[in-house]
DNA sequence: ATTGGTTCCTGCTGGC
DNA sequence: TGCCAGCAGGAACCAA
C-alpha cells in the first residue's frame, strides 16, 4: 500500500524519467477510476512540458507548463511504471489506466487494479484551496511539524490514537502500516484515546513518525530503478517492518508476541508489553 | 466538531 | 484441484 514513503519515492522516480521533457501524447484507456478523470484530460495535457513532481501528504502533484498541476493519487493499488524508448513494444498491461508518454519516447504508465486512485487537473491558483488539498495536516517530515503540533491536533479526540494518526487531517501521509510501526516506536498503546496522549508521548510520537517515515524512504530509494513502483520490494530490500504484519513474532525489544487487533477496520499490530 | 458506518474495486486467502 | 465467499484497505461521504 503506498503511503508517504512509497509515494516520496516514486516522485523522485517520476521526476527522473519526466521533469524537463514535454508531454507527447496522452492514452486514456480507462477513465473512470475513484472519480471519473476531468473533462478533457488529455487533451489539456497534451504538448506541456513537465516542471516538477512534487508531493503533498499521499499526493503527487506534477506540474506542468501553462500553471497547470497535474494531482494523482495511488489509492490503494495505484502504481507507476516508466518504460524507456528500448522498451516501446511492450504491450499493454491489465488495469494501465493512463498513459504519458514523453517525446523522447519514455512512457510513464499509471496502473491501478482496485481502482481507489484518482487524477485531477488543477490550476496552479486554486490547488491549496483543491478540496482534496486544504485541509490535510502537516507534512511529518516538514518544518511545521512538532510535538506540540502533533499534541494539540490529537487533543480533544475520543478515538484511539491508532485511528487518529491515519485520520489526513491529523497529520498528513501516515497510513496503516507507519500508524503501527509509529506507535511502537514511541511504546504507545494503540488503544489509548488520542486525548489522553501528554506532551511528553506526543513529542515521542512525532519524532517516532519522522524516524520511521525517514528509514523508509531511505531504504525505497535505494531500489529505485528504471521501474518506480509502490512498496520497494525489488531484489528483496523490502522495508523491514517491526511489528506490521508480524502477529505472533517475537518484539524486536522484549521479545513478547506481537498482537493483532482491528480498529476502525483496519489491522493494528502492537507489543502488549512494550506499548503502554 | 467529531465520529461511526458505508462505499468504491479486485486480488488474494481459506474453507470446502 | 477448483470454486467461491469473504476480506483488506485509503479516504470521501453521509448521518447522527
Amino acid at each position: 500500500m503506498p503511503e508517504l514513503p512509497e509515494v516520496e519515492t516514486i516522485g523522485r522516480g517520476l521526476a527522473r524519467a519526466l521533469e524537463g521533457r514535454r508531454i507527447a501524447a496522452v492514452t486514456v484507456r480507462r477513465a473512470d477510476l475513484r472519480r471519473p478523470l476531468p473533462q478533457g484530460f488529455a487533451g489539456r495535457i497534451k504538448g506541456r512540458k513537465v516542471l516538477s513532481v512534487r508531493r503533498r501528504a499521499k499526493y503527487l502533484l506534477i506540474g506542468l507548463e501553462g500553471e497547470l498541476t497535474l494531482l494523482a493519487h495511488l489509492g490503494m493499488s495505484g502504481r507507476f511504471r516508466v518504460l524507456g524508448p528500448d522498451e516501446a513494444a511492450a504491450p499493454p498491461e491489465r488495469h494501465d489506466h493512463v498513459i504519458l508518454a514523453t517525446e523522447d519516447r519514455t512512457r510513464v504508465v499509471f496502473n491501478d487494479a482496485r481502482r481507489f486512485g484518482l487524477m485531477d487537473l488543477v490550476k496552479n491558483g486554486a490547488l491549496e484551496s483543491h478540496p482534496l488539498l486544504a485541509e490535510l495536516g502537516p507534512e511529518p517530515l516538514g518544518n511545521e511539524f512538532s510535538g506540540p503540533v502533533l499534541h494539540e491536533r490529537l487533543k480533544g479526540r475520543r478515538t484511539p490514537v491508532k485511528v487518529a494518526l491515519l485520520d489526513q487531517h491529523v497529520v498528513a501521509g501516515v497510513g496503516n502500516i507507519y500508524a503501527s510501526e509509529a506507535l511502537f516506536g514511541a511504546a504507545i498503546g494503540p488503544k489509548r484515546l488520542a486525548r489522553t496522549i501528554r506532551a511528553a508521548e506526543a513529542e515521542r510520537l512525532a519524532a517516532a513518525i519522522a524516524e520511521v517515515l525517514r528509514a523508509a524512504i531511505a531504504s525505497g530509494g535505494s531500489t529505485l530503478r528504471q521501474y518506480v513502483q509502490t512498496t520497494g520490494e525489488i531484489g528483496g530490500f523490502q522495508h523491514k517492518f517491526a511489528v506490521y504484519d508480524r502477529a505472533g513474532e517475537p518484539c524486536p525489544r522484549c521479545a513478547a508476541p506481537i498482537r493483532r487487533l482491528v480498529q476502525g477496520g483496519r489491522s493494528t499490530y502492537f507489543c502488549p508489553r512494550c506499548q503502554r
